[in-house]
DNA sequence: CATGCTTAGTGTTCATTTTACACGAAGTTT
DNA sequence: AAACTTCGTGTAAAATGAACACTAAGCATG
């Protein structure tokens, strides 16, 4: 092999798929996509996106992420984790997505490749700025995502399945909730992301078992029946398991 | 943004972390660094890596993964998968990594990111032909792996860790067994990879559970002892659940 | 052909974990 | 005070997981 093969000019982009929660449900933050200059607006049809943009030159695939959610939604400091890296040549290739390439990208018919992440951010505490940045952000509901830009549907799809596989292994549930939870909010995280109901009791001794969810000495306010008690998250305590 | 900016010149690479499984042990699949043309073998200690390689223009990852893999090391047609993408900006800067990069490489000071896929295979029937392919391929044992060139090291201590925790949750230890196998074999891989040991009763118990785990009427020949029945795998049974 | 060597193959008991299940308590509203 | 809503709790039965030891089958040897 030598010095000239005819290997792939390529850009590099990072898209987030980052997972809202809060008492409504599971969303998914997506963009509207920039409007061409010098094109009418009627002509195209307003297109959604996922948050995401070419990397620059020297910058990690996590500072990226994070860089790009933070200027198109003003996110910032959240959970972000990758999961899957997509290249398919034809992925920027359809008709939809050709007018605004043209528009926004120096190589236009370069092919791209992304590193996706996904993120977990709670809706409950203070709503995060993303809410309506600019007027171009917006939380749409994980049933009802509707047709995006490029291949950025397959990449919810299967940022959703990461989520799920990842949600009781790898103890991230915290990251959706607010700081102070109750075993009934986890609860009903759990059953809506796995799409499983569980037994009150039982899911109750369980969490008991788990050493980094902390009962406080808290109650819930400003609630029509009887107040639950509060919980919160021990990171530190995760990986204290005891002494076999 | 405008169409000017810094965004990052990348070349694209795949990388294999191919796992060959017999008797002896797990292996990974390295290759022997090209020599750089023109100069005395002598002063470049010689590097192993993975076998990986950029990627061409309309190439999927996949498709790039399984040509590369076959044109280093004559393997084709295993079982690869994706696994993690690495991107950060100084993974190709190493010294030891600079006389090789100026000697192959059109632009031997850009930024590199490589998509990494683990592969599994057999080495029990046939051994396949990266056993010594242009005496440059090497079956080193997982235990023994020497340092190798660019960020490999880390590549392969990820696959290691991704095969741990997918061998049992994938129905992917077929893939590193012989066609018939006994359930010693599948027991000695187990304990191999999740560096544990099992109740040989109780794993059997379990086995028998495995739909996908189907009894031969057939037995181990060639061996000096009670020869062991064999098994197969069935791919198809894997999605069969019982109603509950 | 008898003995020894090596790995194959099998069941039961006990401990632990998982499942199923219903009602009184603590607040709020009217 | 009565009605409403969600909170919070225990037990028994079933299923699963863990521990444990001996006979069987084939081969090699003298």
């Amino acid at each position: 092999m030598g010095k000239n093969e005819n290997f792939a000019q390529v850009d590099v982009s990072v898209d987030c798929v980052v997972f809202g929660y809060d008492d409504e449900g599971l969303k998914v933050l997506l963009i509207d996509q920039k409007e061409p200059d010098h094109h009418p607006t009627a002509i195209r049809q307003l297109q959604m996106a996922l948050p995401g943009d070419l990397i620059l030159d020297s910058e990690s695939f996590e500072d990226a992420a994070e860089r790009v959610l933070h200027e198109l939604t003003r996110l910032r400091g959240i959970f972000l984790k990758q999961f899957h890296a997509f290249g398919d040549p034809g992925r920027v290739r359809d008709l939809k997505d050709q007018e605004w390439l043209r528009s926004f990208r120096t190589h236009p018919d370069r092919r791209v490749i992304t590193v996706a992440y996904y993120g977990l951010v709670s809706l409950h505490d203070h709503t995060p700025e993303a809410a309506s940045f600019a007027g171009r952000t917006h939380w749409v509901d994980v049933g009802e995502v509707p047709d995006l830009a490029f291949d950025h549907n397959s990449i919810v799809d299967r940022a959703m399945d990461t989520l799920r596989t990842q949600l009781e292994s790898h103890h991230i549930s915290f990251e959706l909730l607010p700081k102070k939870f109750t075993l009934s909010q986890l609860q009903a995280l759990y059953e809506l992301v796995l799409e499983k109901k569980f037994d009150k009791r039982n899911f109750r001794k369980n969490v008991k078992k788990m050493s980094h969810v902390v009962p406080l000495d808290e109650k819930q306010t400003g609630v029509l029946h009887k107040p639950a008690q509060l919980f919160s998250f021990a990171p530190e305590a995760i990986e204290e398991k005891p002494i076999n």
